[in-house]
DNA sequence: TATTAAGTCTATAGTTTTTATCGTCTTAAG
DNA sequence: CTTAAGACGATAAAAACTATAGACTTAATA
């Protein structure tokens, strides 16, 4: 039950995009730079953001990312299925697609299928409570205490 | 966020020893048959959820496993921990070692490590709601389904 | 209008994790 | 003492994930 590179890539991209003080738009470089993220795979990361609508982004020279809406609109939830697809912890689980389990007779009489279903709904709610904005905020307040770390720093 | 294939088979095991009118012990090999699950990979799951104090093994001719203690004081957060360990969703948010992001400051500052343990937490309870009991009887109810699957059958 | 710096897109290489198998050893019943 | 079961370490095979490469498109600007 791990979050994937690309989900926590995608993360701090937001919260990069979304930090105050930050210039319009930002390239990919730019944001590469600054999240030391491997440039070629974070373009991977932002173009799925930017088909799930997410991010907007500018092309030519001086284009870049974006952030596109109402930061406080966007769940973590959709950026973690925009990058990593649904997070249905069995096949039998998925909303689109869902694919029966070898020994089960039925998805309707499928029991690990009903318990999973309850538990991928929670993992869902869990992303579903934090909002982009939210994050901003977070990451920069642990920015403001860069300053004086402590001494039990790890 | 997919269950891995030996946390299914460590659910569906369980499910097979608690089921009514099952042997005392059974075999891995009779586990094995009944779920259709690969005998000699069912058998590590077996020896992790033994390790773990969930299943009973007797060696020897005629031995097998058996669940150990009250199925019902037994979550499905405790079986997947002991097959799939730590279900943390980054690496600094461990319990036990936490391992610092490469562009943190310090674990004190992770500003992803916050809203991740929320996200850990969330999961943890998910699976911790359900006991093992729970999961036979769902099983069971399953089961008795199977002699009228309807035509809609995927 | 040529250059430059940016995003787009497809393919593929590299790496790690997961899944599965094999062989040998130990144990206990008959 | 044979047989059928679990224990355990090593390794093979497959899949997923992470990263890189290269060719193409777009737009600002010198």
């Amino acid at each position: 039950m791990k979050i994937s590179k690309k989900g926590e890539y995608a993360l701090r991209a937001l919260a990069c995009l979304g930090a105050p003080d930050v210039p319009e738009v930002m390239s990919i470089q730019e944001i590469a730079r600054r999240e030391r993220i491997p440039k070629k795979f974070l373009e991977q990361v932002l173009l799925a953001l930017k088909r799930a609508g997410i991010v907007q982004s500018t092309r030519g020279k001086a284009g870049g990312y974006t952030l596109s809406g109402d930061p406080q609109a966007i769940s973590l939830q959709m950026v973690v299925w925009a990058v990593d697809g649904p997070l249905d912890p069995l096949p039998c689980v998925a909303d689109a697609n869902p694919v029966k389990c070898a020994d089960c007779v039925s998805l309707e009489y499928c029991w690990l299928r009903g318990i999973m279903l309850e538990v991928g709904q929670a993992i869902a709610a869990a992303f579903a409570r934090v909002s982009v904005a939210e994050m901003c905020q977070r990451a920069e307040a642990s920015r403001r205490c860069e300053s004086h770390v402590p001494m039990y720093d790890i």
